[in-house]
RNA sequence: GGGCCUGUAGCUCAGGUGGUUAGAGCGCGGUCCUGAUAAGACCGAGGCCUCUGGUUCGAGUCCAGACAGGCCCA
């Protein structure tokens, strides 16, 4: 026996009942040791941080994560998975500045940096309970016991050792970098956090005058004797950032822009000439334009600064250089673009790389001098005792006095525009160059690129194209970060003669210090305190004040999860590079990259050959699920209504992967309705039947029918699909085979073998209907543990386990389905195809005619296309005649007698061999004898079209019904019904109505399916009669042990109805 | 501003290598079937396949451009 099954499923209690069994029995732990002498299948857990509540979104990842480890272990690899926690960075630390009340690094000090690292340790597992319980709830298997975690010691050294690697390489520099950076917060924001905090700025729009050096000469001759003359010649520059005047150390110009030179008067009155882009003249000056010269022209060109500084620079400073786009698309066939509009402003770009991410660029690109004028408070220093000391925005007014002073400041305004604000204490931004540690990678980009050249993307796009012009575009990675709670750079500087040296291990660091150092915390600020001896001088060596990147934590996860190369070297070996990673597409630059920019720069080879990029989760209107937004979703709002389950199946079979989502918990219902119940459905139909008949798995049928051959086709051809599709990293596909699988099961195969359950003799056809049936649901359930793992464990369990004691604990524990060849008739598949598709037309035929099926039909009329059809109707004829209810089938040849044709030309044919003319054949087609050309084709004759032969295989031929007759057609099939009903079918259609009614009343009665009953019933003569004839009938279909006219018996369940205007009156009662 | 992706029925999605009648599910109206089914079948309403050009005898499909949305980066 089998346990009973309600066809009323509760999959979320089914599911905790799994969920518990499955430890209890330790099912995942089993899984993995089985197959611990199988190949490696490794997988590689991305980090999530556990400092938030978990969303559907990451239920998403998670549950394509667990698919491929579990379908692969099936398959008989070992597929163990180690969890791990991202918990360094930035994110972490803003939330406990947050909750301390603190606002900046001064704040933060003065709290004191041990207590505020306490407290960021402590934060980011404060979330850890919801996460395990949605891992655990979802069915994610991943081994939590032991995870590797990023603020680990252990795996901090990894870090260290990767670092220092780098260094040995000399990947490894100092440099500059601008950054938006708060002066009040004291520490940069990132480009997120930037943009969190724009706003309307009214700022100074100021013109100022760079006065040329006399005397230079240019390939401009205007120029050249403007520059030999008495008057000053100026440069025109406009900025709306005064204070970084002083900073400034060139102007730009666009090199193939016509630039001009104009006559003007300057502020003391005298003539002047003033240089800006020829465009720019009439908005700026106006006045005469003496001359015009390409932007080229003033290349090199020097001109006096504006506030000198002390000493002079080191690199040739206060020259014209060329405004081209030194970085962005790198391709070495496309012309840099100049970054100098011509839309506003004088053409001419004022340059202070101190204070300008392009700026500094150019500066880098041009060997231009940096000069700091302000600190990292925003305060000007060193300029000019009138406003040193003040915060830039307020310097900008002394400054523009102090020009206008020395005559240089040519127009003052002031300038609406948008500009960044710090979101947390409103303070603006500045653009500020901070040095900065840097991994060159753009060293190894083609090595990049050529280990991304042997990785699989999951959509393919991603390879080439996000991914792809990322790596094309690679800049360096600037990995410090001025703050706290993060992995501590191993850099050290001494004191004395200024010489950096990096340490690669704690045991190197116990070394250079000679101290014990075995209950260190690497972090901050203890790790500060260990000084080392520099190598070069003896002198004392302090650690940089910098922490990593919280990314590089996470990209170093294939060698720090195990501590390599500090132990576990075997592990490490094995376990590199991963078969498969899955994430979101925004790890792009996260994850993705980090991963392979860090082991392409060690080992030079990718560490992962299959990734999964996963589109986002939208919300029902289309944007993105954030939290800063609001409209997370909460998983659980889904786990407890529709099950773990159903959002799987749905979220691996809505859509492909890597396509944006929208989701809702509708969408999810309606697979949960379409798919798991449907199966459910016939899982509990076999159950019931099964019981009933005590039916037990085991021998080997006989004699199995057509049908029962077709769905063994159907589901080995299933296995096959849904393997391939795996195999290709596509659970999407695979998804949709299983389910047009079980469609078919459903709706198909229970419902034509129906009857062949209920016989009560128990023959061989049975028999081998439920070996059948049980093959396919047993199957079905191994295909589906990877996608849905409950209810695969709960339909095996009840299924085999029951059964079998010997046979694996959990369908978990099992191999999967092979597909066998040989039951994969191809033949049978496409004649079932042929049935299904003739008895749907002849549904739709009933349906015209209005002759509902209960109504028996004499014959049905069948154009085949062709004569293997015929042969296949004639074989399978009966599948048709029992399902549409009608004495016989009847073949038609010549469908002329009953239809009328229609003919449409075949273009796949006839394009390619007549060209246009097949325009006119289309024409000619419309216009002859349908009825005469339909006779000499099947003579296998031509008809001359428009002056071209065209045989049976240039057409199509399509009939429409002729009266007495209603057909249905569809892609040549023609299937038309006699509409004639004599006394006979009448009666019969009504017995049948009358075996329907009684079915409805003992399922109203609530009787079981096995209940014998008596059947009492009063009518109307004609109707009497009826029941008098078809009395065994009747009673046979009904499970009545007696039946016959009379009045109801107390106790017994009535029903009065009226069949064809006639009343009938039915009791039944249990006996 | 740049890159990538997506635009097909009210909603969610299919539509190798171009073929003239663009499909499915949900939802809607109707009919039917059913002693497994919360299911299923059939009919119907519902489509400028985002738009504009081009290539072609023929374009949802190929090309170019535009528009809209999404994401990433400036």
């Amino acid at each position: 026996m089998f346990r009973d099954v309600n066809s009323r499923a509760k999959f979320p209690e089914l599911e905790t009942r799994i969920l518990d069994f499955w430890k209890q029995h330790d099912i995942f732990a089993k899984s993995v040791a089985q197959r611990r002498d199988g190949p490696e299948f490794v997988f590689y857990e991305g980090p999530p941080t556990a400092n938030g509540r978990p969303g559907v979104h990451h239920v998403l990842a998670r549950v394509f994560k667990d698919l491929f480890p579990r379908y692969k272990t099936m398959k008989g690899y070992r597929a163990e998975r180690k969890g791990g926690w991202d918990t360094h960075g930035l994110p972490v630390e803003l939330e406990v500045e947050k909750e301390l009340g603190l606002t900046s690094k001064r704040d933060i000090e003065a709290f004191g940096v041990a207590e505020f690292n306490a407290r960021c340790k402590e934060s980011v597992f404060r979330y850890v309970q919801d996460w395990e319980k949605m891992t655990d709830r979802i069915g994610f298997w991943i081994d939590m016991t032991d995870p590797y975690v990023t603020f680990h010691n252990s795996y901090i050294e990894s870090c260290w050792w990767i670092l220092k690697q780098l260094w040995d390489s000399g990947l490894i520099y100092r440099d500059y970098k601008v950054t938006p950076h708060c002066p009040r917060c004291g520490t940069s924001l990132s480009s997120h956090e930037v943009a969190l905090g724009y706003d309307e700025a009214d700022d100074p729009s100021v013109y100022v005058r760079f006065r040329l050096l006399p005397g230079q000469t240019s390939p401009a001759a205007a120029l050249t004797d403007a520059l030999a003359s008495d008057r000053p010649v100026s440069l025109l520059v406009w900025t709306t950032t005064p204070w970084t005047l002083p900073a400034n150390v060139a102007t730009a110009v666009n090199r193939s822009a016509a630039y001009a030179l104009v006559e003007s008067v300057g502020a003391d009155g005298q003539p002047e000439y003033l240089v800006l882009a020829a465009a720019r003249v009439e908005a700026v000056t106006g006045g005469r334009v003496l001359a015009t010269f390409p932007g080229a022209d003033l290349l090199g060109l020097r001109y006096a600064p504006l506030f000198p500084p002390a000493s002079e620079p080191d690199q040739p400073a206060w020259r014209v250089v060329a405004g081209d786009m030194v970085s962005g698309p790198a391709l070495d066939d496309e012309p840099a673009k100049p970054f100098v509009s011509l839309d506003d402003g004088t053409g001419i770009v004022h340059l202070a790389p101190a204070y300008g991410a392009i700026d500094l660029e150019v500066g880098r690109a041009e060997n231009l001098p940096l000069i700091h004028t302000v600190d990292l408070k925003g305060e000007v220093t060193g300029v000019d005792p009138a406003f040193d000391g003040r915060f830039v925005k307020d310097a900008d007014p002394l400054i523009i006095d102090r020009l206008r002073e020395r005559g240089v400041l040519y127009r003052s305004e002031r300038y609406r525009h948008r500009y960044p604000f710090c979101w947390r204490c409103s303070t603006p931004l500045i653009y500020y160059a901070k040095a900065s540690w840097y991994i060159r990678t753009t060293a190894r980009k083609a090595e990049l690129l050529k280990n991304n050249s042997q990785i699989n993307w999951y959509p393919e796009h991603i390879k080439e194209g996000r991914f792809g012009n990322w790596l094309a575009n690679n800049i360096d990675w600037a990995f410090s970060r001025e703050r706290y709670w993060g992995t501590p750079i191993p850099i050290y500087l001494c004191d004395s003669c200024g010489a950096y040296d990096c340490l690669g291990s704690l045991r190197e660091l116990e070394e250079r210090s000679g101290r014990d150092l075995k209950d260190l915390d690497l972090h901050r600020p203890y790790v500060d305190e260990v000084t080392i001896a520099c190598a070069s001088c003896g002198g004392t060596a302090r650690r940089v004040p910098e922490v990593c990147d919280a990314w590089f934590d996470s990209g170093a996860m294939p060698v720090a999860q195990w501590h390599y190369p500090f132990e576990n070297e075997e592990t490490f070996r094995k376990k590199f590079p991963a078969d498969f990673i899955c994430e979101g597409i925004d790890q792009t630059r996260g994850w993705f990259y980090t991963l392979l920019a860090e082991s392409t720069l060690l080992f030079d080879e990718p560490c992962y050959r299959n990734v999964i990029c996963l589109g986002l989760i939208l919300d029902g209107k289309g944007e993105k699920m954030s939290k800063s937004r609001g409209n997370v979703v909460d998983p659980w709002s889904v786990l407890n209504v529709q099950g773990a389950d159903a959002l799987r199946w749905y979220l691996y079979t809505a859509a492909p992967p890597g396509n944006a989502r929208r989701f809702s918990a509708e969408l999810v219902d309606e697979s949960l309705r379409k798919f798991l119940l449907t199966l459910w459905n016939t899982y509990a139909f076999f159950v019931t039947y099964a019981n009933l008949d005590g039916w037990t798995p085991g021998s080997e049928p006989g004699q199995r029918s057509d049908l029962d051959r077709w769905v063994l086709a159907e589901l080995h051809r299933t296995v096959q699909t849904v393997t391939e599709r795996l195999d290709h990293y596509d659970p999407t596909d695979a998804g949709r085979a299983i389910e047009a699988f079980v469609d078919r099961l459903s709706n198909w195969y229970v419902r034509r073998s129906r009857r062949r359950f209920w016989k009560s003799e128990n023959d061989a056809d049975k028999a081998a209907a439920y070996a059948t049936l049980y093959e396919c649901l047993v199957t079905t359930a191994k295909l589906l543990a990877p996608f849905t793992p409950f209810l695969a464990e709960e339909v095996y369990q009840n299924l085999v386990r029951t059964q079998d004691a010997s046979a694996p604990e959990s369908v978990h524990l099992c191999d999967y389905p092979v597909a066998d060849e040989r039951w994969i008739d191809r033949r049978l598949l496409d004649d079932v195809a042929l049935v299904m598709r003739i008895v749907g037309l002849g549904r739709a035929a009933r349906a015209k005619a209005n002759l509902k099926v209960r109504q028996p039909l004499s014959v049905l009329y069948v154009r085949p296309k062709t004569v293997d059809e015929e042969a296949i109707l004639r074989r399978l004829g009966t599948q048709i005649t029992e399902e549409l209810n009608v004495k016989r089938l009847v073949v038609v040849h010549d469908a002329g007698e009953l239809f009328e044709y229609r003919i449409r030309p075949t273009f796949q044919v006839l394009g390619p061999r007549l060209g246009k003319a097949v325009q006119a054949v289309a024409k000619g087609l419309e216009e002859i004898d349908a009825a005469h050309a339909v006779q000499v084709w099947q003579g296998g004759g031509t008809v001359t079209v428009a002056g071209h032969a065209i045989g049976a295989g240039d057409v199509v031929v399509t009939a429409v019904q002729r009266p007495g007759v209603v057909a249905a057609e569809e892609d040549g099939y023609v299937v038309g019904i006699a509409t004639d009903l004599t006394p006979d079918l009448i009666a019969e259609g009504q017995a049948r109505e009358i075996v329907h009614l009684i079915q409805t009343m003992r399922r109203n009665a609530g009787f079981e399916i096995a209940d014998r009953i008596e059947t009492v019933i009063a009518a109307s003569p004609a109707l009497a009669a009826v029941v008098d004839r078809f009395a065994e009938y009747i009673a046979g279909e009904t499970l009545s042990v007696q039946l016959g006219p009379g009045e109801a018996t107390d106790g017994a369940y009535r029903e009065t109805h009226t069949i064809d205007g006639e009343t009938i009156t039915i009791a039944v009662r249990r006996v």
